[in-house]
Parts: structure tokens; C-alpha cells; sequence
DNA sequence: CACCGCATCCAAAGCGTTTTGGATAGCTCT
DNA sequence: AGAGCTATCCAAAACGCTTTGGATGCGGTG
């Protein structure tokens, strides 16, 4: 059942069922009704690639996963993100496309798409400082929403980020409130910009309290359970162990619990541990009591956010960017505890 | 740059061009050359939506999360399953299209799609025990491929799965040949196909040593770490508690460690477990001896081989459906040792 | 030499919408 | 009564490609 078949059943033409469905005024409320009661009834549903030609959108928005080499870490973050991303567009309309590419190919697939006019706009992920992306979508004319922010990048983009480092800045705070002095850093790679941030805010609170921070109990890495492990058990058999470590994510915070208990010491008691909780819906930190302190911020809520944010973009004819910083809140769980 | 506009300026027509482009038989070699060098000059890609409508294919393959409720969680195993999926259908020119329903909407969702043309072909994911999608989406005549089978479901249909009853009844025997008598099984949730196919490969197992399997010491629900560890320390709290578990992810695997720590009991020597490993880029139980002794198949491996078949259904004309089942590997770890 | 086949190209007709630029009729005003 | 609106509808163009159904010219054949 496409246009030609349905206006011709109800004698009109297409141009008036078109604008019928369309909401356009310059229809009979009469006929209106009788064209979307002959809509309904056989089904119909405008052929969105037609649609797409005719109106120069094509309803995608796009987001392209870069690798470094075939067996790169997908995000782990990326499920939940994606969720949110998803829930948001899917009620503009708009679907999400996702593609995938290696890092040299990178620019190549953003001017393909944009060429092929196959997204209206695109959503980009994990800025590295100074990430050239940025540029790049300025370049190439495509509206673009950055999950996070490039330091040192001065055009003005739309983006939304957590405040990462306040986030740190309060973690550490918060164990140096509980007497800790000797304070460990497991971050993730620092080349991405929000470890960057974190890091600095992780130093900041340091030198507020006049403590002089100590490269040698600060280590970044890919945020799996082993990489927290193997930090944690590596600084806890230091000569001066830290009594408490402040982690990128829960994954980063489950390795090192177990590298706490290895070295037959108990969490929360004899090491302190406050991670960043992306509030994954499979790793729940949001039991009645959390078991990790944490500072937390929905990844997922930030899709939303950004979807939301796209799409307003798309359709708007020239506004300044949109931009959204986003505060982590501080939850008190079992791994944190006065120093001994 | 558009097609006419290309021609134009090569003095020739849009068909030829086309054809060019398009490699087919009918063009002059030299010709061919003139316009491939010329399109690559001019940066020409030609526009995906009057391709697809032209065509009548979309190049996309879609793919719909239903949910519950907002909040429920997002499939741990989504990003890397999407990662191969997405892998492997770009190499072919398609995109994936993702899109969030409710799951009262989800056959609607389903109808939408197929009547907006907006995708070539349908992943299915997660089926539960008779599936009611597979039959709509039969009758609605898109291809799919289904990732995981629905039991007692007769009419045919493509699949890539896991041989489930076979990796939990190798996992248990495991235990059984170290000596355990009583295994605690903690698994997925039982309305899901692949939950309930582990658990006959759990009882099997069990019955074919004349063990009589016993519901308390079995357990099934999210497969977070959360419950992982109520499930496990609960059962260790009993009078006559498992001396082995099965456990149906890497996530639950970890709450069954904290739960066998916090017993004050040694996992691997005290107490075993065998894990589901789907071996996930951001869990990896890949060290050179992994933690978890599991059986392990690669979820994203999986994802590869619903892309390439689905793209394989679209493109054929009529052929019966494929269906591939793979075999999970048996890896042994520290966590499990024999019976003390 | 007339005819045929082949290689090479092109004009034009879709594909299913949206949108532009009227057309028509009825009504109000002066 | 004629001009000017307004409400309602429509024909046709446009979107940018693919594909159908020829055209054209040339060399080889009987």
C-alpha cells in the first residue's frame, strides 16, 4: 500500500492525502478524518526511503565505532550508552545507525556518510584531548553532539560531559576527610580527555590539602578487572602502600577489591576504595547500602541527554551550540572507612 | 556532487556513469577509468536514499531492544554482540539501525519497519521459550536470523546458537570428575531459551551419574553480580551447602567469588566454580591461566556470523534457512580444584 | 553488398514521497 | 456586480539514483 494506491481508493489526490497525514491546514477537517480512517484501516505507512529523498533527511542519526586494531575493547560503557542514545531518538522518529571503522579509516567514514547523506547528524564518543573529530565534523558540515569535551579545543561545539574532575576532586576529598594521606590513583588511559580530567582533579584535592602527589601511586590502563588488580595488588606491595585508592569504574573497583582481599586485607577497613559509577545496568552499584562509595553519573541519562540535544540541533536553523556539564553524586557504600 | 552533475562534466550520461560505477559489463574500459578517476576527484558517493529508493533496499539491517520498563537493564552481552554484528555488515555496505520499543509495541514495531521499508532484514535476539517473534515474523515476510533458538518451535528459521545443554553438561561433569557431589546452579533467567537448555545440560549431567537433582540448590534470575552473590551466599549458608557451583556468566561468577570470600572460604580450593564465559572485551577471563575455569564462546564471534547470514538471506532469492551451532570451549582456571 | 552481432552509449521511465504553483468555487465587501 | 478572500483541492516537478529499451557505429560474414 503505498501514496498513489491509497489516494486513488479515496478518490483524492496524492498531494492531499500527503498533507492530510501531514497535519497541514489546507485540508478539511471532513476529509482529514476520512484519510487517516483509510490510512489506519489498509495500513499505511509513507515508504521512509522515498520519504527520505523527497525531504533530504534521511531519519538516521549516526554513530561510528573506531577501532584501533579487530580485537580493541568495545566500551564498556557502550550498552548502556547506546540505550540511552536510542531511547531518546527512537521518540523523535529518528533511528540510530551504527557503523564501524578502523581508526586510519575514520575521516573517510565520516565524509562517506556525509557524502551518501546517509545521517542527519552524528554523535561522537570518548574524546581524546585535543581530538582532531572535532575539526574535522566542522569541516565536513555535519551536526554533531561530543559525549564529553576536547581540552584545548576553543571553536564552540555542542557537547555534554560529566564535571569530571570536580567528581575526582570530591572522591579524594572525601578520603582525605576519613584521615587517608597516602592515596592511589587507578585511572583509565589518559590520552582519553575525562581521565585527564579526573586526574587532575585527583591532584587538585591533593595539593589542597597540601599533600605533594606521588607519580608512583598513580597508574592508567584500560578499565578492566584485571588492569584494577593488577594496580592495586602492584601499589598495595609497595613499601608505603596508599590506605586508599580512588578507581575509574566499577570494573577497575571489582579488581582491585580482589586484590585488596589477596592481600589478606579487608575493604572498607584496612583500604579505602571509591570508584566512578557509571551506573551500568549490569554492574548495579545500587543496593540499599552500595558496596563501593562512588561518585555516579548515568552514562545512559547523557545518551538521552545527547540524543535530545542532536536532534534539536538537526532541526534548528542556526543556534550556538548546546552544552550540558552534569554532576556527579557522591554515594557512601561499604568500601570506604576512617584510616586505621 | 550528484550523479548529473558528474556526467555532465565527463560528457556523458547518468546511465553510463552508473554503469561505471556500478562495474557493469557494458562500458568501455577507458571510459570506465575517465569516470572512476573523475568520481574520486569530485569526492562522488552516490546518495544512499535515492540509491535505497531506487533500489528499493535500505542497507540496513535493524535490529529492536524491547524493554519491559525503562529501567530494566540492558543485556550485558549488547556490546559486543552489536560490535560483531556491526562488524561484519559493514564490510557488506550495511549499516545496522537501531530501535527501542516497549515490548507491548514490539509487533508494531516489527509491522513499521517492514511497511516503511526501512530495513532489509531483522536480528532477533534473546528468544524466550516459544517465541511468539518468530512466527510475526513470518508472517509479516522479512528475513531474519534469530541469535539463540526457541524451543518447540517446529517451523524452520535461521539461527546461530550456542550448544547451551552441551557447555553446562560439560561444565558440570567437570565438577563431577574433581569429586563434587552437590552443585549449586545459578542461572539466567529460566524463560530465556538459553537458561533452560543449561539447566537440562546442568541436570543431565547430574543424572547420568545417578546424582538426583535437588531445586534447592538452584538458583535463577539477572545475571548480575549482585545476584550472583545472594545466590551463592545463601546456598552457603546452608546445612548441607554445594561444594561446586555452575554459573551462567562471568558477572554472576564474580558475586559467587566475593560471596565464597566472605564465607571465609578459598574459591578453588574450597569451594569451585565453572562460569559461562561469553568472553566479553571488557571481562576478559583471558590471562594466561584464567581466573574462572568456564566454557566459553565468543558472543561477538557470534554476532559476525548472524551478520553475514542475514546479509547471505537477504540477497539470496529462496533457500532453505541456515543455522550454525557452535560449541562452547571448556577452559580451566583457578577456581575450581578437587573436592576436599 | 546487405546483414548480423557486438560493443558502447543514451533517453526516459520508474522508485514513492513532498512541495510548488496554481485552479476552482463559494463568500464577503463595496 | 465585480473584486478580493479564503478554503480546499490538484497536476506536475523534484529528490538522485537504477534500469529498461533502444540507438549507433563498426567489423566480420555469407
Amino acid at each position: 500500500m503505498n501514496l498513489k494506491e491509497l489516494s486513488s481508493r479515496l478518490g483524492l489526490s496524492p498531494t492531499t492525502v500527503s498533507r492530510a497525514l501531514g497535519g497541514y491546514p489546507e485540508v478539511n477537517a471532513e476529509t482529514r478524518a476520512r484519510v487517516t480512517e483509510a490510512a489506519a484501516r489498509y495500513n499505511y505507512r509513507p515508504n521512509k526511503r522515498a520519504q527520505a529523498l523527497a525531504t533530504g533527511k534521511s531519519f538516521n542519526i549516526g554513530h561510528v565505532l573506531s577501532t584501533r586494531n579487530k580485537d580493541e575493547l568495545v566500551n564498556p560503557i557502550f550498552g548502556d550508552f547506546i540505550g540511552g542514545l536510542t531511547e531518546r531518538s527512537a521518540a523523535s522518529g529518528y533511528s540510530l545507525s551504527l557503523t564501524l571503522t578502523e581508526v586510519d579509516a575514520e575521516e573517510a567514514m565520516f565524509r562517506k556518510l556525509k557524502s551518501e547523506g546517509a545521517v542527519d547528524g552524528i554523535v561522537l564518543q570518548s574524546p581524546r584531548t585535543n581530538d582532531n573529530r572535532i575539526a574535522l565534523m566542522h569541516d565536513i558540515g555535519l551536526p554533531f553532539v561530543v559525549h564529553g569535551r576536547a581540552s584545548d579545543i576553543e571553536a564552540p561545539y555542542a557537547w555534554v560531559d560529566v564535571n569530571n574532575r570536580r567528581a575526582f576532586e570530591r572522591a579524594t576529598a572525601f578520603l582525605i576527610d576519613l584521615g587517608h594521606r597516602r592515596i592511589g590513583l587507578v585511572n583509565g588511559d589518559e590520552r582519553m580527555d575525562f581521565a585527564a580530567r579526573r586526574r587532575s582533579g585527583y591532584q587538585d584535592a591533593l595539593r589542597q590539602v597540601d599533600l605533594q602527589p606521588d607519580e608512583t601511586i598513580m597508574r592508567a590502563g584500560p578499565m578492566t578487572e584485571d588492569n584494577g588488580h593488577a594496580a592495586v595488588a602492584q601499589m598495595l606491595s609497595m613499601d608505603n602502600p596508599p590506605t586508599g585508592f580512588v578507581v575509574s569504574s566499577i570494573t577497575l573497583a571489582i579488581g582491585a577489591r580482589r586484590a585488596i582481599q589477596e592481600a589478606g586485607l579487608v575493604m572498607g577497613r584496612d583500604v579505602s576504595v571509591v570508584a566512578y559509577d557509571d551506573d551500568l545496568s549490569y554492574l548495579s552499584n545500587r543496593q540499599d547500602v552500595p558496596v563501593f562509595t562512588a561518585v555516579r553519573s548515568s552514562v545512559r541519562e547523557a545518551g538521552q541527554k545527547i540524543a535530545d540535544m542532536l536532534i534539536r540541533q538537526i532541526n534548528a536553523t542556526s543556534t550556538a551550540p548546546d552544552r550540558e556539564l552534569l554532576e556527579a553524586e557522591l554515594v557512601v557504600g561499604t568500601s570506604t572507612g576512617p584510616v586505621v
